[in-house]
RNA sequence: GGCCCCGUAGCUCAGUGGAUGAGAGCGUUUGCCUCCGGAGCAAAAGGUCGUGGGUUCGAGCCCCACCGGGGUCACCA
């Protein structure tokens, strides 16, 4: 329909400037939209304000004018000139309901477009250490990064999920130490209190719960081995359960064979299966959250030397020391970022001959540019000053303009109200597999989409938990189940019936083939179908802008929309109040059709639509 | 101090330079079940869009300066 209105605007501009109504002007953009209010028509054109400069007459001259040779078609039923100069169309009934048909036909292709164009887009996401399980915040992206793929699927792009995993630098072997030291202490007190693993380990646990809980440290005696892991280490270790579950299973597995061996050994050794072990598990959360990836890249791997003896590092380092980028100052190798706008440049290598991340960043970006056109980063906002040097490296390296990077905001996690405590000690809060294990993970993923991703999420545990109507999610499926009800029982089939046949098959069965769609002249009919006919451009908008939190407030109206319908109109017969079969049909499938595009959106935010609750 | 995000109804938030009622949900108040799913519908009350300038046909949206809240400024990862 937009692009019969475009032609139809255009034929009237040419028209009334070849009969020299108008001035010779062109006009690139028609500024065609959608009135945000129904009585300003179905379709609108802002073409008379924008080329009111060039044409040298006042909007309301021109938009007559465009009137005026405006030609008619059937789909038009009047066109009319308000406000400044908008130039307002109204759809036919029928031409508006036909929309209904549209989306039976196109099923789940429905709001499909080439807006991508087939660009070849990676998203990389979550891409947390595997040192310890994922949280609420990954959980954000997660449920933000899957999300946008699936928009961009939808939108025509080549989408490609990707998690980076860094397993290199030092945080791996302060793991390894972690579990390392855990697992002296288990062997240590089944040896001292001749007891057996589990009580040990119960005791490691009640150690660690006393000393979060002694936040002053007034009493160092209620937790001696969480004091001395602390020590043994520097400081610098993982103090979670986790680390202490990982030791007890080593034990399990090995007795205290590790005890006499060398630190460094069982620290590698430890880390390495440790580590193995953390990935499985975070790769689970992930699919239990519903956004599982294509890659999953170990930054590892770009160290690992070719049959040259060079690592992808050293090659990338000296492509950018090839291109003049790099220099040496006080013993370390720099990046001139600053050439780029980087408030100062970057360091590469260390003088003490390390690597920096920001090595295998350089690396790592380049080798994505190597598999696809353009790369979307999800990163939380205290990444915030990172972007600067990563694209001044990506722009060095020959792909300005398509390296991006999408900045979420923090989520706090509450439970009735008040902050879920994390104590400085506690080190890290409730691991996000444990919170999916509560709260569903429809419920989940709703709330962490359902704001902007600039916005900062309260995540009310007990709210999200609430089945009731003051939680949006509920309000979405029950319009959808209520939706699978009418057509199960205008089809006269079971719940498990319908299960077995799909709803599509029980909805034709319900409507038959032919329909007149010209019935639904009601109000909220026609609420309905404007709504419906929005969601291709909803899907494109929410590509471009990268914001498919969109959707959920979208699926919304559109429920509303659905209940408003539902309880002015009548869409089966029944024995109290007959109802004319051919009316019923055509609501059926309005009906039908509704619930397409309520399952559609619903899974674009992997949010399941379910078909009774 | 530099940079980023946020200030819109009691609360949580939408709002793509467009329409002399600025929207939704929750909460509050009031109606609606002899009938297809009441986890629903209809209605009411509730606003100096943080403040002050500017840009233009037109600003919650763009620009500048302030004021509040949060984040971030490593040879850490």
């Amino acid at each position: 329909m937009r692009e019969k209105i475009e032609q139809l605007v255009r034929k009237a501009l040419a028209d009334a400037q070849a009969q020299g109504d108008l001035p010779q002007f062109e006009v690139e953009d028609l500024g065609l939209e959608r009135p945000a209010d129904a009585s300003n028509g179905d379709w609108t054109s802002t073409v008379a304000m924008r080329s009111a400069r060039l044409a040298h007459k006042s909007p309301r001259d021109i938009a007559a004018a465009l009137v005026a040779h405006m030609s008619d078609v059937p789909e038009i039923e009047r066109v009319e000139i308000a406000g400044p100069g908008f130039v307002n169309f109204y759809l036919s009934t029928a031409a508006g309901n036909e929309i209904f048909r549209t989306i039976r036909e196109q099923g789940a292709d429905f709001g499909k477009s080439d807006f991508g164009k087939g660009t070849k887009i990676q998203v990389e996401y979550i891409s947390a250490n595997p040192v310890g399980p994922l949280h609420v915040g990954h959980g954000r992206w997660a449920a933000l990064g899957d999300s946008l793929c699936r928009v961009f699927e939808h939108a025509g792009y080549d989408v490609e999920r990707e998690y980076y995993i860094n397993d290199h630098g030092s945080q791996m072997d302060v793991f390894g130490s972690s579990i390392s030291k855990r697992y002296l202490q288990l062997n240590e007190i089944m040896a001292q209190k001749n007891v057996e693993l589990q009580e040990a380990y119960q005791m490691l646990l009640d150690d660690r719960e006393a000393f979060i809980e002694d936040e002053d440290d007034s009493r160092p005696e209620t937790h001696p081995y969480m004091d001395a892991f602390n020590e043994s280490l520097g400081g610098n270790a993982y103090g979670g359960d986790y680390i202490i579950d990982l030791a007890k299973r080593f034990c399990e597995e090995n007795g205290d064979a590790w005890v006499s061996v060398s630190e460094d050994d069982r620290m590698a050794d430890f880390r390495e299966r440790g580590y193995k072990l953390m990935l499985e598990s975070i790769k689970a959360t992930c699919h239990n959250a519903r956004s599982d990836f294509d890659v999953w890249f170990s930054e590892r791997s770009l160290y690992v030397p070719d049959e040259n003896g060079k690592s992808a590092v050293d090659r990338a380092l000296e492509t950018l020391d090839g291109m003049g980028y790099l220099y040496h100052e006080d013993g370390a190798l720099f990046f001139r970022s600053t050439k780029f706008g980087d408030d100062k440049d970057r360091v590469l290598i260390k003088s003490n001959g390390e690597y920096t991340y920001f090595a295998s960043d350089v690396a790592y970006h380049w080798n994505k540019f190597q598999r696809v056109d353009h790369v979307i980063d999800i990163w939380g906002a205290d990444h915030h000053g990172y972007i600067q040097r990563v694209d001044s490296v990506c722009t060095a390296l020959g792909f300005p303009g398509q390296f991006e990077v999408l900045l979420g905001q923090f989520v706090n996690l509450l439970r009735n109200g008040t902050p879920v405590k994390m104590s400085k000690r506690k080190g890290t809060g409730i691991p996000f597999d444990e919170l999916l294990g509560e709260v569903s993970v429809d419920a989940t993923r709703y709330t962490l989409m359902s704001k902007s991703s600039n916005q900062m999420i309260d995540f009310d545990i007990e709210q999200v938990k609430r089945q009731d109507s003051s939680n949006p999610v509920y309000y979405v499926q029950y319009a959808h189940a209520r939706i699978c009800s009418i057509l199960r029982r205008g089809a006269g089939v079971s719940i498990e019936e319908a299960q077995e046949l799909g709803m599509d098959e029980v909805a034709s069965r319900a409507i038959g083939d032919s329909y007149d769609l010209s019935l639904l002249s009601e109000n909220v009919e026609q609420a309905l179908s404007r709504k419906l006919s929005e969601f291709p451009t909803l899907v494109e908008n929410c590509a471009r802008d990268r914001a498919p939190f969109r959707i959920t407030h979208y699926v919304e109206e559109l429920a509303s929309d659905f209940h408003g319908f539902y309880t002015v109109c009548q869409v089966l017969p029944s024995e109290s109040r007959p109802l004319d079969e051919d009316l019923s049909r055509a609501r059926l499938a309005a009906c039908d059709a509704t619930r397409r595009v309520l399952a559609l959106a619903l899974n674009l935010i992997g949010v399941s639509a379910p078909q009774s609750m």
